[in-house]
DNA sequence: CAAGATTGATTAATCAATCTTT
DNA sequence: AAAGATTGATTAATCAATCTTG
């Protein structure tokens, strides 16, 4: 894409940003996805139905069906059933998937840091302010 | 995606903005890939080889041998052997390829005031220029 | 019938491998 | 061998349709 003003520059630096931390990610042989997905699991400290998580990550359920399918093909993530309703699947978290987390947060952190690191302190807060005032008027 | 502070806050932001414009492509049955495409080869004003246009877009060539194939099917693109080098293949605008390009301008362009619009000049401004620093910093 | 989950189709992007032509 | 393009596999997202259970 261009580098022309307006939205596409919004967009263009938001995916340069995100390969940037894909690329750190994948030496985890994680992705953005996954790890928000494995976050969204620690969040809730307990088995959680996908209908659940598809609502955390605001993402449509068939989505969720297949992102948990591949964590499970991973060994991050477990289905369960549900005692209570037959007609739910649970994902929990497993050993690997814990640890994948947290080296996964340490890694986006990290990433994270040396992108807006490079903005002074006033700069991220008017940043911070910009993005807030857009959303507000997106939703 | 959470609405928490820094790289997610970009990437919530950015996604918003560009799945409401996708959505009101869609009425004309554009997608904003294929609009950059129409405006890539609308610019370049000739013929241009997939290779060319994949430097334009900043992608991947496969990526642009498949835009290509559903512009084609879409009957907005044709490809055209180029006479000069029988291992390349160009792509030009059909008529209806040049009037999707400037009925789906038009639609961005609304689509785009309505969300930018939302911002002071003074706020777009400071946006511009906190965009513009990340994107130095990035690549 | 509505909710939960899955399946299948489509768009969009990537990478790796391949085929033709230079 | 390198350049241009395509094909096939994979990730990630969407929507529509389906199946099971409530």
């Amino acid at each position: 894409m261009n580098q022309r003003a307006g939205l596409l520059a919004l967009l263009n630096i938001a995916y340069a940003a995100q390969a940037q931390v894909e690329s750190r990610l994948a030496d985890s042989g994680l992705s953005l996805a996954k790890l928000l997905a494995l976050e969204a699991l620690a969040d809730a400290g307990e088995p959680t139905a996908l209908s659940e998580l598809a609502a955390r990550l605001s993402c449509v359920k068939s989505n969720i069906t297949q992102l948990v399918d591949r964590l499970e093909a991973d060994g991050l993530v477990r289905r369960q059933f549900d005692a209570n309703d037959r007609r739910a699947r649970l994902a929990t978290l497993t050993a690997a998937g814990r640890r994948a987390f947290s080296t996964g947060t340490r890694v986006r952190q990290q990433a994270e840091r040396a992108l807006l690191g490079s903005l002074s302190d006033r700069d991220r807060r008017q940043l911070t302010t910009l993005l807030e005032k857009l959303g507000r008027r997106i939703r």
